[in-house]
RNA sequence: GGGCGCGUAGCUCAGUGGGAGAGCGCUCGCUUCACACGCGAGAGGUCGCAGGUUCGAAACCCGCCGCGCCCACCA
């Protein structure tokens, strides 16, 4: 570092994470750590795939947490010497950039039908160029040390590759297929969504009661609906097999009132017989239920609702071409003319709903394409049912994952959209022929005839579920592929666990062999700080870049991850300052060291016994936190590193040996840049930029490089001392007992109070008497407070009536220990059943207590 | 309808069988030569409620109350 930069760091008492980020950033980037070369194996390396950011995306607190997670699992990697990779890019996310373009294209008077697909597409293109690296910008201000060099995004064309192959190969298999099947159909989106797509809102609907009037003109039977303009493509009524009040009707025909079809009467174990009259209209077309039930009866299909949201011609005279809900009016209002509805009244209810779009899904029978997962399923629960891929934590999540591929479901994987991965696939309309293939055929080989291409695109996720391995190559042998696949850790939040998780297993198996990844990371939620979901529409949204700006990345980094503890976790800003309160109190006692350590050489010292307490004290502080790291304990090993360095480094060491330090002696200067270079080492993860700025003004470092290129510090490099340590504690403790003793006496914070050695102990270590405000040298005069090993003795400072309440009050609270450890042991189940050494510290606590009561009486 | 999670200090959260913790906030005292984004001291909790297991329960079991999430085709 330069002269002038030194300057900053003894001139400056706050930390400005403004003036180092960008700098350190460009100088890690220059370093090269970000972009290491494919060598090895994947097995001795590290590798991250990030989970793209939507291209249309800004960076929002779920991103920061998961850059924070990732980048601390990925700097504590490289630091550890692993070739260390972290794969970057956007997805194309086909429905959202759409819709982005699309509101352009309204906001010039235009619309996608209106220019055309091709002029469409090549829109999204040049959007991709003006935004797409917004958010990527973003992650870099979070310090996140991915592999920009190398980015991927899912439309590119080596990527199309890969998706087209897989689709093509899946087909080969077996496994994709076309079918006319019942689909969740989308009215905004204009499009088929999948399963998972869909989410479930409770609104109150009308259901309506209505006569179907029975064949032979022998009654009639009531159904109950809330879809009455479905009932035009009504086939079937069907009622419970065991109900006797309809057994006499099965077997016999109703008639559908405003269309006049006749409709058998079926048993169907389906029906409900508690569920209103028990009689339940089936329609195949429009009811997934129904739909079910009609394919195993075989009964026709019939759609009276079009994929415009309209009637078609197959609901007849007048409603052909109405709106739905203006159908379901007019429907009404007609069955009502005839006297056919016996009642209507409010129900409340579940219905399906776009997540895409927000629309009412309308269950629509349509030509789609679907991958069957029953076989892909298998292997993917395997692999986590025997520990290749762990979930953390592992408690809900793995059985969540395991429970839903246990009954999954055919994924319908073709959208009608045009910005996505058009599927590879031509149709012969001559000869009704299909091709599925990775070049396009010139023309039709049974009749000759012209080809034509397929317009519907594939679902993102089916490209997306592709990532891991996409992303190097696949399905060419690359070096990358090889020195990355498998990732090491995917992480990621609980919401996308089916959508991309599970795919991405089931994809990775069934293409590379290999499982994608072997650790997955389940991250905290963080809800607004009123506990309600973040997010932009409901105002609650905050923005990570505007908490940066204020507060600096490392602050932001390090109090998300001490959020991230639990599953749902609220935003507070508090923790974020805490981080940056961290980051300042780093910065100052770095200024105290080096200011006074200029020219120290790094080296442990064993000379004094807070030399030897404070290396034991940092050797279980890195043994903690290099645990809470291992089980993916986030906010445990921030914590730790935050209470290491407060509590016990700056609030004591710092103050012990501020003297020796003043001093100028070398041993303890040494030890403070070690126990320094160390704890940076330690806490870079996580907070890499004040970490590397400060690591920049150390002497005579080990490593001559960036701290980001350096070892981390490993627990067993040099043996704990057990016996400083409990000395050291002893007479932390003491200094605090006096301190408090002072306090309550109403001792002036100024004055010295005189002291000595107590009932035969020896003299306390030197900075109790400095910390506490004690002196030892004159050791004559009446004793006022014994507390531990020392007395106090009587001063001018000293108010006599505080300490007769402070005694008192000791008494009673001695009194009260006295007696719950005397109850305790009296108790014989105790005593003979709890462990020995449990009884033994009871019996010697109430052994301490019971004498120093006898002092005070 | 099924499954899961949560309920601990005013707030946000740790703690999963042996004497209730942290950060913030609050009170009192400190312009102590690294840091007032600081230092020292302190107040504050029947650990949701009610049972049970145990020598011992905030923790384990059962029930209830409250909050939240996920899955699911009862019209």
């Amino acid at each position: 570092m330069s002269e002038g930069a030194k300057k900053t760091l003894e001139d400056t008492t706050r930390y400005d994470p403004a003036e180092v980020e960008a700098r350190v950033f460009r100088e890690w980037e220059d370093s090269g750590a970000f972009t290491p070369e494919p060598i090895g194996e994947a097995a001795n390396n590290f590798s991250i795939a990030v989970p793209p950011p939507n291209v249309t995306g800004v960076l929002h607190m779920g991103h920061a947490l998961n850059g924070s997670i990732q980048d601390t699992l990925i700097r504590l990697n490289r630091m550890r010497g692993k070739p260390t990779r972290w794969i970057m890019g956007t997805d194309h996310a086909g429905i959202a950039t759409q819709a982005q373009v699309e509101k352009e294209l309204a906001g010039e008077g235009t619309s996608r039908r209106e220019i055309g697909r091709e002029a469409f597409v090549e829109r999204v293109w040049a959007w991709r160029e003006r935004h797409g690296s917004q958010i990527i910008e973003q992650f870099k201000r979070l310090g996140a040390s991915a592999d920009y060099s190398d980015e991927r995004f899912t439309m590119d064309d080596a990527y199309a590759r890969a998706v087209t192959k897989v689709f093509v190969e899946l087909h080969a298999r077996g496994h994709i297929y076309r079918d006319n099947y019942m689909v969740n159909w989308d009215p905004g989106l204009g499009s088929a969504i999948s399963d998972l797509e869909v989410e479930q809102k409770s609104l109150t609907d009308t259901l309506y009661s209505i006569d179907y009037p029975l064949a032979d003109g022998s009654g009639s039977i009531t159904v109950a609906t809330v879809r009455p303009e479905t009932m035009l493509a009504d086939t079937a009524v069907a009622v419970s097999p065991g109900d006797e009040r309809y057994a006499a009707l099965v077997g016999k025909e109703v008639v559908l009132p405003l269309v006049g079809r006749r409709l058998p009467v079926i048993a169907d174990d389906h029906v409900d017989p508690e569920f209103g009259t028990g009689a339940l209209k089936i329609t195949p077309g429009h009811d997934p239920n129904d739909f079910e039930i009609g394919r195993k009866h075989g009964f026709e299909e019939i759609s009276v609702i079009g994929e415009d949201g309209r009637m078609t011609d197959a609901a007849g005279e007048p409603y052909a071409g109405m709106e739905a809900e203006e159908a379901c009016k007019a429907v009404v209002a007609a069955l009502r003319d005839q006297g056919l509805i016996s009642a209507e009244e409010p129900y409340k209810h579940d219905v399906p709903h776009s997540a895409r779009s927000g629309r009412r899904v309308e269950p629509l029978i349509s030509l789609q394409w679907f991958c069957d997962m029953s076989e892909l399923a298998k292997p993917a629960m395997e692999v986590v049912r025997d520990g290749r891929v762990r979930f953390h934590p592992e408690k809900p999540w793995a059985k969540v994952y395991l429970d839903w591929l246990e009954s999954i479901r055919p994924w319908c994987v073709s959208r009608q959209l045009w910005w996505g991965h058009q599927l590879p696939v031509w149709y012969c309309d001559a000869c009704e022929e299909t091709y599925v293939a990775e070049v396009a055929p010139e023309r039709c080989g049974a009749c000759n005839g012209e080809l034509r291409r397929e317009e519907d695109v594939l679902d993102t996720w089916f490209s997306s579920a592709l990532w891991p391995f996409a992303t190097l190559g696949w399905p060419a042998d690359t070096p990358e592929l090889k020195a990355w696949y498998p990732t090491d850790v995917l992480s990621t939040a609980r919401d996308i666990i089916f959508l991309w998780v599970a795919r991405m297993v089931m994809m990775g198996l069934e293409f590379t062999g290999e499982v994608p990844f072997t650790d997955v990371n389940i991250h905290s939620v963080i809800q607004a700080p009123d506990g309600r979901r973040m997010s932009k529409s409901l105002g609650t949204g905050i923005d990570p870049l505007e908490a940066i700006d204020e507060h600096g990345a490392d602050a932001v980094r390090f109090g998300l991850l001490l959020m991230s503890s639990s599953q749902d976790v609220r935003y507070s800003d508090a923790k974020i300052q805490q981080g940056r309160d961290l980051t300042n109190k780093l910065w100052n006692a770095s200024r105290l060291v080096l200011m006074n350590a200029q020219d120290a050489k790094a080296a442990r010292s064993t000379k004094e016994v807070e030399d030897r307490w404070i290396a034991t004290r940092l050797e279980r502080s890195t043994i903690e936190v290099s645990e809470r790291l291992a089980a993916y304990d986030f906010s445990g090993a921030v914590s730790e590193a935050y209470r290491f360095f407060w509590s016990e480094l700056c609030d004591w060491y710092l103050e012990i040996v501020k003297p020796r330090l003043y001093d100028g002696e070398a041993e303890v200067a040494g030890h403070l840049v070690w126990l320094l270079e160390r704890y940076l080492a330690l806490a870079h993860p996580f907070m890499p930029f004040v970490t590397e700025e400060i690591w920049s003004y150390l002497p005579d470092r080990e490593s001559g490089g960036p701290l980001i290129s350096a070892p981390y510090p490993e627990p067993g490099s040099y043996e704990p001392d057990p016996l400083a340590e409990r000395e050291v504690e002893d007479a932390i403790e003491l200094t605090r007992r006096v301190r408090r003793w002072r306090d309550l006496a109403g001792v002036p914070v100024a004055s010295v109070l005189h002291a000595r050695p107590h009932g035969g102990a020896q003299p306390p270590p030197e900075f109790v008497a400095r910390l506490a405000r004690l002196d030892f040298g004159s050791p004559a005069g009446d004793a006022i407070a014994a507390i531990g090993p020392i007395e106090l003795l009587s001063s001018d400072d000293i108010d006599p009536a505080q300490v007769g309440e402070r005694i008192d009050a000791r008494r009673d609270e001695l009194r009260s220990e006295i007696k719950r450890g005397e109850g305790k042991l009296a108790n014989e189940g105790f005593v003979a059943k709890a462990p020995p050494e449990v009884v033994e510290e009871e019996r010697s606590k109430l052994e301490g207590y019971r004498a120093e009561l006898a002092e005070l009486e």
